[in-house]
RNA sequence: GGGUCGUUAACUCAGUCGGUAGAGUAUCUGCCUUUUAAGCAGAGAGUCGUUGGUUCGAAUCCAACACGACCCA
């Protein structure tokens, strides 16, 4: 379809042409000897820096184009910057003039020559030599516009990485995050691990997983749902602070806060509970905000966030009773709780506990009025199959979820590492799951093995990068901090 | 899976009551050696998402489908 757009065809006959002429469209054998941030001030509005001496040599992609006849000034952008070159017949000479002529929009090139300012202080590039490096032979987006329809942004991440900044800063910021929190955690003795993609049992999490099959082993394994149960097997081991940063899948639905395959970070420290846990996520998350973002004090959408800790404290009771706004007498009436639930529309299964509706009423009525960073606490045992029953109250556990903008951000816990109690509560987790899931869920006994060579009292979390990176970015999207968001074939 | 909205030139968008398609940018030609959404004059560029239906006639009305966005589950 393309091939049979006249701008296309003109661009590939000035190829054509260029090529008939002896000029390489795609040569490689330029170095350039500058990058172009570095020949600019730091201050765009110091028009009284003096500029650099010598002839510069840069290398970009030409990203506009204004031609007077006998000179041009173009745009010419690297991975650092965009700086103005000025072409002129008289410096760069007949043969290059005539080239640059046949130089569009969107071709790769490069240029050597003195810096100079304009009239009007923008500093340039006086040409005195051209090279083509790449021949472009699609159109870019138009200059003013530039490339906002969602869909072509997505599908052709590359041209919406060219032409629109802000994207490319989005994704600076999304490596410059996963970069510190790495150092945070191994400043703090955290040993990074990478545990099994490919799991013969989906553990660790309530998901569907993604099925596929090993053929030399005759077996079907699992891309993983989450890491967790690997990563407690290195606390049996004797790594006695783990962490992973690394993709999850879920084969479930997608929306602007669930993509198929994420970014997860998951933590383990031996020794430490919940409680330490959501000191040293307090600590990291504001760290990690005024290293990326200069401040605290964040706007997400419109909504002023404060990250600066300490950050505010409910057990799921106070939670549902001081921003949900029901009754104490409520929370603890079984009958009425489900009653409200279900009127709510609400779905709950037959065997369904307290702990299930509250959690259910949580998720309706206090979530997403969670704007400031929350930490819920006591989280009942009912939801929790893999963390501690509290000491005192075996109905919840030392768990904790941290919200910020309505979303869920952290997910921890301290761990349970008494076998038999794991046993069992996994046993019946499967027993209440199982005949309407496409996958059976299984019972990892091996990981129940490795507990009962003894695990030490741990806690551990996991903390949703790309909902960490939407945050600190102001995407309102997952799709706009993962750089190939999942979507469906383009049709021919 | 359900609902709502969208899909027109390479890009960004108009298109009235149903009468065979418009602008700006980009491209091409000419002029133009400090412009920056350069300017002036001219030109070319379209399977109106797809397939059916209604109609003398469909970008426009109807249906199904595809893809996307948002909301809900």
């Amino acid at each position: 379809m393309e091939d049979s757009n006249q701008i296309i065809a003109q661009r590939r006959q000035k190829a054509g042409e260029l090529a008939k002429e002896g000029i390489t469209l795609y040569a490689n054998d330029f170095k350039p000897g500058h990058r172009i941030i570095d020949l600019l001030p730091a201050d765009d509005f110091d028009h009284d820096t003096p500029l650099s001496a010598g002839t510069m040599s840069v290398a970009g992609r030409i990203m506009a184009l204004r031609r007077f006849g006998k000179a041009a000034f173009l745009h010419l952008q690297d991975g650092t910057g965009r700086i103005q070159v000025h072409v002129k017949r008289d410096e760069v000479g007949d043969a290059a003039y005539a080239i640059f002529k046949k130089l569009d929009i969107g071709d790769i090139a490069a240029f050597t020559g003195p810096l100079f300012r304009t009239k009007t202080g923008e500093v340039t590039i006086q040409a005195l030599s051209l090279k083509l490096l790449t021949k472009s032979l699609l159109p870019l987006p138009e200059k003013f516009h530039g490339l906002t329809d969602i869909e072509t942004r997505y599908r052709r991440r590359y041209v919406d990485l060219m032409v629109n900044p802000e994207v490319r800063d989005t994704f600076r910021k999304r490596v410059e995050i996963i970069r510190l929190v790495r150092d945070f955690l191994t400043n703090r003795g955290f040993l990074e691990v990478e545990t099994p993609m490919m799991q013969p049992i989906a553990g660790g999490a309530t998901a569907k997983p993604f099925k596929t099959h090993h053929n030399a082993l005759g077996m079907d394994l699992y891309l993983r749902i989450a890491p967790e149960l690997y990563l407690k097997r290195l606390l049996v081991g004797g790594f006695e602070r783990v962490f992973e940063i690394n993709r999850n899948f879920r084969n479930e639905g997608l929306s602007t806060r669930h993509n198929p395959e994420f970014t997860m970070l998951e933590f383990y420290q031996a020794y430490a509970t919940h409680e330490d846990m959501m000191e040293l996520t307090e600590e990291m998350i504001s760290w990690v905000a005024m290293e990326v973002c200069g401040t605290m004090q964040i706007s997400y959408q419109g909504r002023e966030v404060d990250l600066a800790p300490p950050w505010r404290r409910y057990t799921m009771d106070e939670a549902l009773e001081k921003v949900g706004g029901l009754s104490r007498e409520l929370l603890s009436d079984f009958a009425a709780l489900k009653k409200l639930a279900l009127s709510k529309g609400v779905e709950l299964q037959p065997q369904a506990g307290i702990g299930k509706v509250k959690t259910e009423l949580f998720e309706l009525l206090v979530e997403e009025r969670l704007i400031d960073p929350t930490f819920i606490t006591a989280y009942p045992t009912e939801v929790s199959p893999l963390a501690r029953r509290n000491a005192d109250n075996p109905e919840i556990t030392d768990r904790f979820e941290l919200f910020v903008t309505g979303r869920e951000i952290a997910n921890a816990f301290s761990e349970l590492n008494d076998p038999d109690d794991q046993r069992q509560r996994l046993e019946k987790q499967i027993a209440e799951r199982g005949a309407d899931e496409e996958v059976f869920p299984e019972l990892d006994d091996d990981f129940l093995r490795a507990l009962e060579y003894g695990m030490p009292p741990a806690a551990g979390e996991g903390i949703g990068i790309d909902r960490l990176v939407m945050l600190l970015t102001d995407a309102p999207s997952i799709r706009d901090v993962i750089l190939f968001p999942h979507l469906r074939p383009e049709k021919k």
